[in-house]
DNA sequence: CGACCTGTTGATTCTGCTCAATCAACGTGG
DNA sequence: CCACGTTGATTGAGCAGAATCAACAGGTCG
């Protein structure tokens, strides 16, 4: 079911310069591309490989026996995913707008097993984080939050890029998407943002977004 | 600011059966007890041990800057907790019920961090877990599930203790005290819960708990 | 006994879901 | 080129569910 399209010759520009220390005691591999909504592993596969992105975002779900989707995590350049307690994939990982996957082969070198946990208790923090981010009863605190994250995350600019699409932030933050939709709305009728187009949102005022998210 | 007491007598005679093969290549230590409300440790607090509970349940939660509180996650005996991916403790431990528990000094023995690994990743299994029943929109979803785990490890016993007082569950569940017992009342309504006490819950219908859970 | 804490229940308010219409962007095919 | 269908996003109206506020019951402890 995998579907997956191989690059090498413009993988390997990407490969130099992206994830820094996280990869020591590792092989490194080459670079494989899924486009957008590609299944990079689903759940119930058997656990195996890690894998960093080099460029592009995943999105890691859950699928539960009512039909509902949760988006457990979006993944994008330096991230590592992947991990499972067990040997079955509890959740899937897919390709949301195109994304460059290195796969990294854990072979027994020393020092490799403490590099995992680093990266795991990575994982965990992060979780945590979106836990608390699901504790928080409003909708619109939930979106302001996931807001102040991607720019964090994005280093800063006072654009932040939507990789991925409304129903995606609505699964990942437990809301619908016309929620999302009406969120927006009202951080654009407060002017915190503004809708530079549909997937690149300005940040006017970062300091009442941080007072909204508290 | 960490009020705890010390017991060596009692502690020893529990520690002998419980935890198997988690500690495998770390020091055992003597058992400390921790009073019911106790912290174990604050956020802000210094990284450091990791502990083992023998006995009684600690709550793993997060204060946020407007008060509210999330908790992560109820540790119960052969539990491991104290991960954190930086140095400063991101959330805070408190004794449930009254708590023993025993510290991990991580010794940099080999294979010492494979089982870290192991425990950190089952750890990461968990907050995902609960991820998923935050998603959920029904609070009566969320308590049914709740139950539904609780059953599980408690090893399947018709009738499931509740260690923590209402309150505590909201804070877990993301919703108001007020809304567990509308929750629970919901179940014993439709004669899947009977009430034995305050904090003893039989389940009478497990099938029907299950399909609610979804 | 009274003060206090925990839990339950009721009444009301409000947030967000559901259903539905509309709109913009895009691709296709005549 | 335009008519048409599709997909993603926005907006509105009505409703269900949970929060909030408040009252009250039972238990514990000084």
């Amino acid at each position: 079911m995998h579907i997956q399209s191989t690059f090498r010759a413009t993988a390997t520009t990407h490969a130099s310069g992206v994830p820094s220390g996280a990869i020591a005691g590792l092989r490194p591999a080459s670079v494989t591309f899924y486009p957008a909504d590609a299944t990079i592993y689903a759940q119930g596969d058997a656990t195996g490989a890690l894998y960093v992105v080099e460029f592009g975002t995943v999105r890691i779900c859950c699928i539960t026996s009512d039909g509902r989707r949760q988006i457990t995590g979006f993944m994008t350049a330096g991230d590592v995913f992947g991990f499972e307690a067990d040997d079955e994939h509890q959740s899937s990982a897919e390709s949301v707008d195109g994304a460059g996957l290195r796969v990294l082969h854990s072979d027994e070198s020393p020092g490799t097993a403490s590099h995992l946990l680093a990266m795991a208790l990575r994982g965990l923090s992060r979780t945590q984080h979106q836990l608390m981010l699901l504790g928080c009863r409003s909708a619109n605190v939930r979106m302001a939050s996931f807001l102040a994250d991607l720019f964090e995350q994005q280093g800063g600019d006072k654009v932040v890029h939507l990789a991925m699409q409304r129903a995606d932030i609505a699964d990942y933050l437990g809301i619908t998407f016309e929620t999302v939709s009406r969120a927006l709305r009202y951080l654009k009728d407060r002017r915190i943002i503004r809708l530079k187009s549909i997937s690149d949102i300005e940040i006017l005022d970062h300091d009442a977004l941080l007072s909204i998210c508290d």
